[in-house]
DNA sequence: TTGTATGCGTTATCAT
DNA sequence: ATGATAACGCATACAA
């Protein structure tokens, strides 16, 4: 009963007879025996652990992501190294690295605030990509090794602002408060759906809110500052369910009725919508699925397999009680 | 210039020449040299990582403590091994060994979930405290090298319970949906609120919603039918804000008034009490203390130093919306 | 089928 | 101050 058979019988080996197997069981079972992860890594250079990079894990969007990847990882048997790094470009590379000295077999960027818009900002994750694949949860960038799976959330947002138009609204107000890719591309599809109607954004109804972790009386306040300098909407079209909260919350506030006075559609499909009252119309971007997909493309690539550099699936519109739209063809 | 070093070197040793010392920082830095983890575990036996075990990280409060947890280990240099368990106890048990297996440096078993009431089910959680610390955040469980950091829930229902009897109040309906560690204490709380109003807790107004991922439509119909059978209650005290949020949602429903006929009272103070209407009065169970404590007593133990084997601290009531309560002493 | 011997890349101990 | 060398505990190629 030498070391060798032990490491045969616990990678299951067929080149051990059924005797000595059961006898090195035993000893195990005895003895409990666990292998040292350290030293296996070492020799297969793999602990079989991932590194899940997620700005905020207390986001509820964000949250959700990392529970599914880590479920679905744990399922086809890696491990998740979190790694929560806020939102400085400074931290944010910093801390990628260090999961990089970790060894990771491969890493996911959850959520697109990792994508900068110019392109110097996304160096750190191209030359990640030497490393590691490495999955892009909600934001895209193109190049080796680097995979994408997200949601066409342009094409949501303009299907929204399309929709609510068609329906009679006439000023469709647009929240955001981050210029992420995916921010971008919401933002885009906006205008675009302005646009198919054959009319430019108005003027002056785009939002920002200044802050990632807002309260959602600020956006009450933003907007009630807004309409009180006279701005007029009669929808609110946000890029998160909390903002679409704030806009009702500012409804209210100036007796506005939802969805007669202004209809709300937000973004995410949260738990949160069905908190708010009323429940919220909201963008469901099918984050399941994509954190399927993410993981599912991880694990080819990982095995040699393809796996598409840019996967982009469609949203799909939850009509709740914060809208009253026609149905469409 | 040996392999031993530029061990001294990269960590930190005073016995090297600062001339060496330059020669070799450049000529890692040329060929941009990172040391090998798994070799570095395998001869320190530890990779300076703890185990964050968590029902479900996408629950809005565990999601908030991972966070936190996390940041906070990262600083003191520790990674983040995260695993979402659900909530059943085989999983529970079998992902713990796992994480085990791993030979993390510490284990954090996030919420109150993973101790039982009955002490044979708490025996997994015993046996890996043998192997390495066990910190409960939210739980409690004596034991050789099992700490716990908790907040005093079961002293906040009672004074809960308290002001909303000393306000005129006369029948508190007390929902909850977990008879974990905190659940319990939770529970009692409300019946020794109960008994300091020289009362006992009325009769069939302690509800339990018997699922762990609930729609807040459920409490609502919950509420709504134990209301036409002739239920009479003037106020909702609740485990959770997500089943507060059902309370308003019921109240809303059957057209009473918040809080003149129902007063409601969350727990976790979590940011659902904010986005609900009208806000919630919530329990605040300061969860960024607790975390913290939770970090610091961890790397206490890992030193060697003492740490208190169960912390409680207060809680704090956060009065919004929702009540309408006098002042206290 | 089983045992022996080597390598994995560090850190630590001991010489020098 | 620096270099040589032995652990660390496993997997694996090779020998038997």
């Amino acid at each position: 009963m030498s070391i060798a058979t032990v490491s045969r019988v616990i990678n299951g080996s067929d080149r051990v007879s059924p005797r000595t197997r059961q006898k090195v069981l035993r000893v195990i079972e005895e003895n409990g025996y666990t292998p040292n992860a350290f030293a296996r890594g070492l020799g297969l250079n793999t602990m079989h652990t991932i590194g899940l990079l997620c700005a905020d894990a207390a986001d509820p969007y964000l949250a959700q992501a990392v529970n599914d990847l880590e479920r679905r990882l744990r399922q086809s048997g890696y491990d998740s190294l979190l790694c929560c790094t806020g939102y400085e470009q400074e931290t944010k590379e910093k801390y990628l690295s260090l999961l990089l000295s970790k060894r990771v077999d491969g890493l996911v960027l959850v959520g697109s605030h990792f994508v900068e818009s110019e392109e110097a900002g996304n160096a750190y994750i191209r030359r990640a990509a030497q490393e590691v694949p490495v999955m892009l949860l909600g934001g895209a960038l193109a190049g080796q090794n680097l995979y994408a799976v997200r949601c066409d959330e342009r094409a949501a947002m303009r299907g929204a602002v399309r929709r609510l138009l068609a329906s009679g609204r006439q000023n469709v107000l647009y929240l955001y408060n981050s210029m992420s890719f995916s921010g971008r591309n919401k933002l885009a599809g906006y205008r675009e759906g302005y646009a198919d109607a054959g009319r430019s954004a108005p003027e002056g109804l785009a939002l920002m809110l200044d802050a990632y972790r807002f309260d959602v009386a600020q956006v009450r306040e933003l907007l009630a500052r807004k309409w009180d300098a006279g701005a007029r909407f009669d929808a609110v079209l946000a890029a998160d369910d909390r903002l679409a909260v704030g806009a009702a919350k500012f409804a209210k506030l100036r007796g506005l009725r939802i969805p007669q006075d202004l209809s709300i559609i937000g973004c995410n499909n949260s738990p949160i919508a069905r908190y708010c009252d009323p429940e919220l119309t909201s963008i469901d971007n099918r984050l399941g699925d994509l954190c399927a997909a993410c993981v599912d493309g991880l694990m080819a690539v990982l095995e040699g397999k393809p796996c598409p550099a840019d996967a982009a699936l469609p949203a799909a519109l939850v009509e709740r009680e914060s809208t009253d739209l026609p149905k469409e063809e």
